[in-house]
DNA sequence: TTCCCAATCTTTATCGATAACGTAAGCGCT
DNA sequence: AGCGCTTACGTTATCGATAAAGATTGGGAA
């Protein structure tokens, strides 16, 4: 039912190779014939089977992206950037979710690998780069990482400046007047420490105490934001500004900040991290630092289509995006 | 450096139909044979070419999903439920965002298809199913629409109950004493009118008139929710109850009433369409009807990966899952 | 006339795997 | 011994396309 190039050589009596040719705009062939085998080939409805040509050419035209969770706007941002990017210089993207776990990371990657997909975007659940070095090596295709970093593995690498998220948030608190600062971090991968080092160095910078317990597990081990707020409300001495690891941990924070009969911003500040499409009608507008995840995307998009383009391997770059402070009501005191 | 069957077939002194045979652990070889196939590919770290194999088996055991908007919180939930139930099968899940355009829409599955997916899930951007249906005709290969039916196209389809939704909605809204109730609709595609529907007949049940100008366009031609409201509050008789096409509009609406300074829910209910997960954080927290995103991917995953099983071409199913009302502050009042 | 060359098209081999069929050895049975 | 059957493995063709090299033609230069 599919027609191939058989049929259009045979209905033509030519060659599959004249139409091979022909299809793809090669010089070797005459205006004339060109012009029947097109006109045939639209007739037939032809389209030519990718699998088949990929096996020959070694290049399916098709890159891979893993990330660990796709309904998590940051990463649906991120993969909308890269997306957009990557198919203007004629490449197909498949996307992947590990669900943030590094077998099944590895599972989906080896699955991509024996697709042979022309490169790969990961954000990586992996504690290191061991596997994902030796794989690419055998494979020899470009990687792009994104957002999480990976020691041992020598690859391009886009992300934002986590340190820098810490510190405009903390900045931005202690600039509206807070002093007794608290920070939900997140799980235990290389951003949160980031956010965390950022945070506390501006407090340091400000000769501000980082109270005992004022950092506190979030996301980890299923602690939501809410519970987390639930412990900093507990302690003797109430943190007047919290720095959250993202925006979902502050919207619980804020909710657990309310039910306790407490003010936003004025009682507590609270700032999150990522600025998610729906944080302006949360319960109290929220304050953010724009990660710039389409930004993200577009960048690692780019750096893909530039290394897959150049037969040669580069060397692997590091992209930091500068995170953007968006203040809204959760931390604008006025006064 | 990667390694073939070719490969193990000549260390160990066999024929490549041994190994390949070996590995896919058909009955036709010896234990022992078997043994030390697996070995050395193991030793190698051989993992089979899917581009080969594809192109002789006819089956790549990837299925596609077109989707228009993958930062749409609904579509990631259902691509969630869908990939697990697909994977479990056995099969990868190929994701591609159309971005709402029908044109890009078909260049997606065009490649897709040319790639030898084994089967396609879409919510379609098209207005009728007739391309989808000749293209469908030439490839011969399952497809469930999801979300959006398309005229013309026979396939199976998955969907929520939009009628049942715009019914359970209004119906909450008229037992929480609502009596002048609008409606703040979606764009011209068949879900909205469903909702519509179900608006329109459970007021008329009622005895409820649907007063001028109580029924406005929301995310058509970029009208937000906030927009829409606004139009609903300059009315001389203000509505006192909102049913709202999805979250993110019912959102937008809500934060138009606080602005006018108007009460949620006691001047006017408000109730939305998703149950999208930070309906909880919102300014006030939205009632909503959640559309069972993950079941709805589930249930097209199951049955495609049925179809897929299945040689014969079945007859197409169409299954309707039931709309669940989730009652929050938005819409409850109080006495 | 003869030879060469450019333009155009064809032939053959290949990519890596599998389907379908072929074959050799070993065994039991009559 | 001779026949047939089973077991285990091999040979050949094929999937649909492309790369590389070969073949044909007409026209111009020597």
């Amino acid at each position: 039912m599919v027609a191939r190039i058989k049929d259009i050589a045979r209905d033509l009596g030519v060659s599959s190779m004249t139409v091979s040719k022909a299809l793809r705009n090669q010089f070797d062939i005459s205006e004339e014939t060109r012009k029947r085998v097109i006109k045939r080939a639209e007739e037939l409805g032809y389209q030519p089977n990718l699998v088949a040509r990929g096996l020959v050419t070694r290049r399916t035209y098709m890159i891979g992206m893993v990330i660990p969770d796709l309904s998590h706007s940051f990463f649906a941002q991120v993969i909308k950037g890269a997306a957009k990017r990557i198919k203007s210089h004629g490449y197909h993207v498949v996307i992947l979710d590990s669900e943030g776990d590094a077998n099944s990371e590895m599972g989906q990657i080896e699955t991509l690998l024996a697709h042979n997909i022309d490169g790969l975007i990961v954000a990586s659940a992996q504690s290191n780069g061991r596997w994902l070095h030796r794989t690419l090596g055998k494979n020899k295709i470009p990687c792009v990482l994104i957002d999480r970093t990976l020691s041992g593995l020598k690859a391009h690498y886009v992300g934002v400046d986590d340190v820098e998220i810490g510190a405009i948030a903390t900045w931005h608190l202690i600039d509206q007047g807070c002093r007794r600062i608290a920070h939900i971090r997140g799980p235990a991968i290389s951003n949160a420490s980031g956010r965390e080092q950022g945070y506390r160095r501006t407090m340091a910078e400000h000769d501000l105490e980082v109270l005992p317990g004022y950092v506190v597990a979030g996301q980890h081990q299923g602690t939501t934001g809410h519970e987390a707020m639930v412990q900093l409300l507990d302690l003797s001495s109430r943190p007047d500004g919290v720095f959250c690891y993202d925006d979902q941990v502050a919207s619980g924070a804020i909710t657990a900040i309310v039910e306790a009969g407490l003010n936003v911003p004025n009682d507590i500040a609270v700032i999150g991290t990522g600025n998610v499409h729906y944080s302006s009608h949360l319960r109290v507008p929220l304050s953010t630092v724009d990660q710039r995840s389409t930004v993200i995307g577009e960048t690692a998009g780019e750096l893909l289509a530039k290394s897959m383009e150049a037969r040669t391997t580069s060397r692997p770059e590091r992209v930091l995006i500068t995170p953007r402070l968006v203040v809204r009501e959760s931390s604008l005191r006025r006064g």
